[in-house]
DNA sequence: ATGGTAGCCGAGCTA
C-alpha cells in the first residue's frame, strides 16, 4: 500500500497538475493540503472519476485539507479535537479498510511565524493536541500513518540554509522539540527509517529562485506507528514534481508499506 | 536588509 502527502496550495488552481500526477503515481491513499477551498468547491468527481473514495475538510480561502482512498474511508474525522473554539481546517483521519485497515490522519501544521505572535503559540498548542490525540490512537496498536506538511525542519541536515532558518518558527527548539516528542512517543519518522540522509527537500519557496538554486527544507513528513513501521518498505520524494508548469510549492512525498 | 512569488479575491493576508 503506498501513502501520498502533499501539499497542493490550491486543488482547483493546480487541478491539471494534481490529476495528472495521480494518474501517474497511482497512490492508494493519499492526503492533501491547503486545498484551499470549501468542502462544495472541491473537485470531487474528478477524483471519484480516477477511482478515489474522498473525504474533504475544507475552508475558505486557507488551510484546508483532503483524503482520497481507493479502499472505503470508515470513522472519519475532521478537526483536531481539544479545543473546540479553533476553527481551522488542519486535520482529518479515517480509516482505510481492507485485510489489514490502516488508520490514515492528514495534516497541515500551523506555520507559526512570526514567532512573537500569537501564531506561533497556536501552533505550539497545535502539535501539544496532536500529541495528545497521537498517544489517544497509539492505544489501538494497530498500523497508524500520521503525514502532512508538519512546517517543522528536524535537523540542520534538513535544509540547504540552515542558518537562514534560525529564529524561523519552522526551526525553532520548541517546533523541533514538539516534534521529537512526537518520534518519542514511539512514532518513527519514516523518511528517517530508510534513508535520513541530508538534502531531501520537500518544499523550496517560490521566491528569490529557490528551487534553481535548490534552497529547500524537509517539512513534509510521515510518522508511523509500531505496527505500521514495522511494514515499512520505501519512501519517495518526488523532487521532479517542483520542475513542473504551474508547480505547488511542496512535492509529494510517497511511504510504501507492505500491507 | 530588502525583496523576491503565488493564491484567494478583489485589499490585504498567509505562506
Amino acid at each position: 500500500m503506498r501513502i501520498a502527502t502533499w501539499n497542493v496550495n490550491s486543488v482547483n488552481a493546480r487541478l491539471e497538475t494534481v490529476l495528472g500526477w495521480f494518474e501517474r503515481a497511482s497512490p492508494d491513499v493519499a492526503v492533501l493540503q491547503e486545498i484551499k477551498c470549501v468542502d462544495e468547491k472541491f473537485p470531487t468527481e474528478a477524483f471519484e472519476r480516477l477511482g478515489y473514495n474522498v473525504a474533504v475538510h475544507g475552508q475558505k480561502t486557507y488551510n484546508g485539507v483532503a483524503m482520497l482512498s481507493k479502499a472505503p474511508l470508515e470513522d472519519v474525522r475532521r478537526g483536531l479535537p481539544g479545543d473546540e473554539t479553533d476553527e481551522q481546517a488542519r486535520y482529518i483521519e479515517a480509516v482505510v479498510s481492507g485485510e489489514t485497515p490502516v488508520r490514515v490522519v492528514g495534516i497541515y501544521l500551523p506555520n507559526g511565524n512570526p514567532v512573537e505572535t500569537e501564531k506561533f503559540a497556536y501552533k505550539l498548542a497545535w502539535m501539544e493536541r496532536l500529541n495528545r490525540r497521537a498517544r489517544e490512537l497509539l492505544r489501538y496498536e494497530e498500523p497508524l500513518v500520521i503525514a502532512g506538511d508538519y512546517n517543522v525542519i528536524p535537523r540542520p541536515e534538513d535544509a540547504e540554509k540552515p542558518d537562514a532558518w534560525l529564529g524561523d518558527a519552522l526551526f525553532r527548539p520548541e517546533s523541533r522539540g514538539a516534534y521529537r516528542a512526537l518520534q518519542n512517543l514511539g512514532l518513527t519518522d519514516a523518511f528517517m527509517a530508510v534513508d535520513g540522509g541530508p538534502g531531501a527537500y520537500t518544499f523550496w519557496d517560490y521566491q528569490a529562485g529557490a528551487w534553481q538554486r535548490n534552497n529547500g527544507i524537509r517539512i513534509d513528513h510521515a510518522l508511523l506507528s509500531p505496527q505500521a513501521a514495522d511494514r515499512l518498505v520505501r519512501v519517495d520524494i518526488d523532487r521532479e514534481q517542483r520542475g513542473e508548469e504551474k508547480p505547488s510549492d511542496h512535492v509529494p512525498v510517497v511511504v510504501e508499506l507492505a500491507l
